[in-house]
DNA sequence: CATTCGTGAAGACGAAT
DNA sequence: ATTCGATTTCACGAATG
C-alpha cells in the first residue's frame, strides 16, 4: 500500500513531480540511486525523485484513503471540506456564519434577512458550545469510568458522578478547573452520598490530578452546586479495612459496635471518619486477642499512628461507658 | 528488640471577619 | 486576605512486654 504510493498521482495529491521537487527539502540523497529525496508531507512520506524508494514513511499520512482512476470516480469519492485546525474545538467543521449582514456576493440584507440571519447566528452559537460541552462531558465520563473500576464502585455511583458533572458543566464550574479533577470531585461526592466512601488518599491515588487540586476542586464543587454531602460514616470503611487486615468476624463485629457507641456519644464530630475507623479497627483486635500493630492499621487505612492512638483512646472510654450503661 | 504511648511544634482546614 | 481554633501529622523519647 505505502510502497505504490510514491508512483500513484491520484487524491488530493494534484502536485505535479516536478512542483513537488522545487518546493521540498533535498537535504539527503537516496541509498539506493544517489537521487534526490523529496518529503511528501501530505503522505507523510520521504521518497527518493529518481527510484521512488520510500526512506521514510512512518508520519502521519493526510491524503485520502481511497484511489480514483479517473475524474468521475475522483467526483464520486472526494469528501469536500477546509483543512481541519487544532485551533477550535471542532476543529473547524462546523457551520460559522459571517457577522456582515451582506449575502455571497456582497450585497447588502433586507431587513427581513438580518432578523432572520441574526437568529441563525444565535442558533450556531447554541450548537457550537452544546456541541464543545458534549466532548468535554464524553472525556469526562470516560475518566470516571476509570477510576471508578479502579475504585471498584458499583454502577449506580457512576451514575451518580455523571449527574453531578453534568449539572457541574451546566452550572459552567468547569472554566479554570480541570476535566479530570472535577470529574475526580464528583466520583469522591457520588461515592460518599451512596454510603460506599473512598477516602481522599484512593481517590488522588488513581485520579491524574494531584491531591492538592483534587481537594480544593472538590471543595468549590460542592458549594457551588450546594450538594448535600453528609460526613462519611466510620462503619462504611471497617468492612474493607478489617478484609485487608484479615480481621475475624468477630473483631470486625466489635469495631462496628465500638463505632456504634462512639457515634451515640457524639465523640466523632469534627473528626476525619477514617481515623475513628482506623482506631477501631485497631482497638478490636485487642480485645479480641488478635495481632496487630498500629502500623498495619496506619499502612492500611492511610492514618497516622499518632491519630489511631488518640482516637482510639477516646474510642474505649466511650466503649466503656455504653458498656457500663448497659450493665447498669 | 518491637511495639506502644505521650508530647510539643508545625502544617492544614474550615469558619468567621 | 487574614486570623483563629480544632485537628492531624511528624519527630522524638520513654515505657512496656
Amino acid at each position: 500500500m505505502t510502497e505504490t504510493r510514491a508512483w500513484t498521482t491520484e487524491g488530493t495529491d494534484v502536485r505535479t513531480q516536478e512542483e513537488s521537487t522545487t518546493e521540498s527539502e533535498r537535504e539527503h540523497v537516496c541509498p539506493e540511486c544517489g537521487g534526490a529525496l523529496v518529503t511528501d508531507e501530505e503522505h507523510g512520506e520521504t521518497a527518493c525523485s529518481e527510484c521512488g524508494l520510500i526512506v521514510e514513511a512512518d508520519e502521519v499520512d493526510r491524503g485520502p484513503e481511497w484511489r480514483a482512476f479517473d475524474s468521475s470516480e475522483r467526483d464520486e469519492k472526494a469528501r469536500v471540506g477546509s483543512p481541519t485546525t487544532k485551533m477550535m474545538h471542532d476543529k473547524g467543521l462546523s457551520t460559522t456564519i459571517d457577522w456582515q449582514n451582506k449575502d455571497a456576493y456582497g450585497n447588502t440584507l433586507s431587513a427581513n434577512q438580518r432578523e432572520k440571519m441574526q437568529r441563525l447566528r444565535t442558533w450556531n452559537r447554541r450548537f457550537q458550545t452544546r456541541d464543545h460541552q458534549e466532548r468535554n462531558l464524553r472525556q469526562a465520563l470516560g475518566e470516571i469510568d476509570r477510576m471508578a473500576s479502579a475504585l471498584g464502585l458499583p454502577e449506580n455511583v457512576r451514575e451518580t458522578a455523571s449527574v453531578i458533572y453534568r449539572r457541574a458543566l451546566e452550572d459552567d464550574l468547569l472554566p479554570g478547573r480541570s476535566i479530570e479533577g472535577v470529574a475526580t470531585s464528583a466520583l469522591y461526592a457520588a461515592a460518599r452520598q451512596a454510603g460506599v466512601p473512598r477516602t481522599i488518599d484512593e481517590m488522588a491515588r488513581v485520579s491524574r490530578v494531584e491531591e492538592e487540586e483534587f481537594k480544593r476542586t472538590y471543595r468549590y464543587v460542592v458549594r457551588e452546586l450546594n450538594l448535600e454531602v453528609a460526613p462519611a460514616d466510620p462503619v462504611s470503611y471497617v468492612t474493607r479495612f478489617a478484609s485487608e487486615l484479615d480481621l475475624s468476624d468477630e473483631a470486625e463485629r466489635l469495631a462496628r459496635e465500638m463505632l456504634d457507641a462512639a457515634k451515640e456519644r457524639g465523640v466523632h464530630s469534627g473528626k476525619n471518619p477514617v481515623g475513628l475507623a482506623a482506631a477501631a479497627v485497631y482497638a478490636a483486635p485487642l480485645l479480641t486477642n488478635e495481632k496487630v500493630t498500629q502500623q498495619d492499621v496506619s499502612e492500611v487505612a492511610d492514618i497516622s499512628e499518632v491519630t489511631i492512638r488518640n482516637r482510639y483512646r477516646e474510642l474505649l472510654a466511650a466503649y466503656e461507658e455504653a458498656g457500663q450503661a448497659a450493665v447498669a
